[in-house]
Parts: structure tokens; sequence; C-alpha cells
DNA sequence: CCTGCGATCAACCAAAAGGTTGATTCCGCC
DNA sequence: GGCGGAATCAACCTTTTGGTTGATCGCAGG
């Protein structure tokens, strides 16, 4: 059987039917079900599970709040269902931020698309997922390899999610709370992240952080 | 003639052929052409316009660079073209900043969609723009409700420009040098801004300047 | 002409951020 | 098994910001 089931999630309808339009359309790929947010799109999962018709790839859209979430509960039903192997989660969105691909990567997703790729992109995309291997937009990639050649300042997880509260005005009473840590261990954050970043308050590390997309700024 | 002619402009393909797919279906609505930035837009209207078959309504992404020349650039072919009336512009996007809409409505678009909206919501909308009407998305009407209600305190040009060096990163000391005033000064400004953007300290000050384009992000 | 507002500055105090030193724990790696 | 890096925290100190009060100047509008 070389007929590929594609599961999307997107909380817009309008991408839900371009991306059902554009994959429909080619042979050996077929669209069985669509979810608008994580919760759904596991419900979903599910119930294809439970009907013997799992999907083979979930395309899923990457939000703030529940997209990573999504990613790390399909990696779950891995886990919990011995043997059946959970199907690869595919990203397709907006944004090439570095902590978006970082965290999509980290949380197991075995590709990130840009959602301004040519179709014809996507569609490879889809089938490399299927087939089990991974799919990594052109930008992405290259993003990635920048990474990995410049001994640049590499700033670890932590310090790019500190980064991202930071540049939501936060003060370090308040991004300490959020991330269950103290005030000293905020601040240990940033003496690291200004040093990696060649910078001596926190405004100018956003900028410098937006500059170079290491944070995401819509 | 009651066939509506459609123009989509979107940077996405997969977002051109959920519309198309989702306005195609639609008795009466036709998708014309379309194009993937403004540029192309600008020329396609043209070309359409000497076939003798103009486009009745352009659905437009707004993104920040170049969508929001298209509207006003679409307004000015009405102003050339007398006998001529330019199709009426319906932006569809995702975000709904009070700067955008407000960029929008005065560049003249004459509806404002989001993408998230239901297929129902947005084919109204088209009927609605064709019919030389406007479409307003709910949310989108409610916070421009909100705004007449209580009006934002407008930013004085130095409050600005104090904004703009704000989000370098450079410090009140360097700012004062800067502008040639002293620090004092500064933090009067400062205090200012802070107010009237509802907000106690710089970085979330930037925040929310940069989340209402009231500065500039490259 | 007077009122209001933007821009400018000063002095002062409280709070937050920046910087340093040092220490602990938990990893992964050679 | 030890080495180094990431993450965590504490205590202490300096500098920068934030917040307040009050004052001067100039210009536009009623």
């Amino acid at each position: 059987m070389n007929n590929i089931r594609v599961f999307l999630v997107d909380d817009h309808p309008v991408v839900r039917a371009g991306l059902r339009a554009m994959l429909g359309d080619l042979q050996g790929i077929t669209v069985v079900a669509e979810a608008a947010d994580g919760g759904a799109a596991l419900a979903g999962l599910a119930k294809l599970h439970t009907l013997g018709e799992p999907a083979d790839v979930v395309l899923m859209d990457l939000q703030m709040g529940a997209g990573m979430d999504g990613v790390t509960a399909t990696g779950r039903i891995k886990a919990g269902e011995a043997g059946q192997p959970a199907p690869p989660v595919l990203i397709l969105t907006t944004f090439d931020s570095d902590a978006d691909i970082l965290a999509a990567v980290e949380a197991g997703a075995s590709g990130y698309m840009l959602k301004d790729a040519p179709p014809e992109q996507i569609r490879q995309a889809v089938l490399s997922a299927a087939a089990g291997g991974t799919a990594l937009a052109p930008e992405v990639a290259a993003r990635l390899m920048g990474r990995i050649r410049n001994p640049e300042p590499a700033l670890s997880v932590r310090e790019i999610q500190l980064l991202e509260l930071l540049a939501t005005g936060m003060g370090n009473r308040a991004i300490a709370k959020q991330l269950f840590i103290s005030e000293a261990t905020v601040k240990t954050h940033l003496v690291h992240i200004y040093g990696k970043l060649g910078v001596d308050n926190r405004t100018a590390a956003i900028a410098v952080a937006a500059q170079r997309r290491i944070i995401r700024r819509p």
C-alpha cells in the first residue's frame, strides 16, 4: 500500500482547504482527516488508530500555544502504543526563527516547512516524511547550517527561552516566576546572554536577538 | 451579470489554493486571477482591465511590506482611470493589530477579515464587498469600537523618535547624547511614553510599540 | 491675551537591573 | 572516574531606570 494518509492540523480553514486541494490532487496522497487545534488533532489521531486506519503523516501548523504540545503529545502516542509507531509530524509554519525551529526539532518534528514554499516543495516534504525521512525547507536548513558552522555565540535552549520572555517586556521577577526559577538564576542567564550577544543590557539583547532571528517578531 | 470576478493576492501558494477552492465552489463567484505580491497584483489588474474583463473584488493578504502599498495603489487606479471604478479591496490577514486595521481602513480597504474566519464569513465578505458594501470581521469591528470608545493617546513625534532609539538598545545617556538633550529630559519623555502605552519599563514599551507598528522593525 | 501642551531641565529617592564571586547539582563525554 | 558545561541559587555591590515634583520656554488656538 503506497497511498499516503495525511492528517491536517491548522486553525485556519483557508489553509486547510488549500492543503487539501494541493495534496489531494496528487496521486498517492490522501487527506484522511483534519483538525483545528492540538486537542482535536490528538482525538482524531486516536480515533483513526482505533479504526485501524492510522494516518501516515501529520501536517501541523506551529502556533505558540498548543502547537508545540501537539508535537510532543504525538510523540507520546508512540511511547504508549508499543507496536504502533506514531506518524511523523511535519511542521508547516509562517515563521523561521531559530527559537521555533529548535523547539520543533527538539520536540521530535521530522520536518519543518514554510507556508510560502512552492507546492512541489511541500509535496516532496510530505512524501519524504511518510518514508521516514526528514524534510527541511532550504531557508531553514541554511539557518541550521549557519548555526553549526558559526561557533558564534550558541545560545542554549534555556537562554533562548529567556530571551523570548525578555522581549515581551517582562521584568526579572516575572520571568523568574514564569520559569519557576529564582531571580538570581534569571540574572545569571542574562549575564551569559549578554556575553554571547556582545551586549550589556536587555534592550540591546532583544534588538540583536531579533535582528539575528534568534527570536521571532510577529 | 451577477458573476463576481475575484482577484487573489497572497504570497502563500497554500492560502491561494485554499481560497480558490473555497470560493470557486460557490456559484456566482469566479477566481479570475492570482498574484503573489503587490507588484504582480497591479500588473494583473491592469491586464484584466485592458482585456475588458476587470476584477470585481481584490482579496488581498496584508503583509508588513508591500501589502499596504497594494491597497493605496489599487485606489490610485481609480483616480487615474476616470470612468472605470477600481475594484473594492478586501483585506484578509492573520493579524488584527490596531495599527494594521487603521492603516487598511485609511488606505481605502472596503473590508478586513481574519484568515481563521469560517468559510461562510469569508464568502459573505466577498459578496458584500462586490456589492459595494463593507465587511469587517466581528473581532475587528469590536476592536474598532473599543478604540472609538477610549482612544489611545497619540505619541508626539519626539516621543516616537525616542522609542526608535530605545529599540536599538541604547541607554538613557546614549539617547540623550544622540538627541542633544539631557538625561533628565530623556527620562521625562520615557515617563510620558510609558503612560501613553500603558507600560512601566522600556522593554515593554518596545514590545507594545512594535506590536502596534508605532516603530519599524526590519 | 491667556491657556494648554510639548519640550526642556534639575534634584531626589526607590526600585530594578547589571556585575562579581562562589557554590551545588546533574549531565554527557573521553 | 574525572572534566566541563548547563542550570540552579546566594550574597553583595554598583549603575541604571523609574517615579515624583516642580520649573522654564515657546508656540498654537480660542
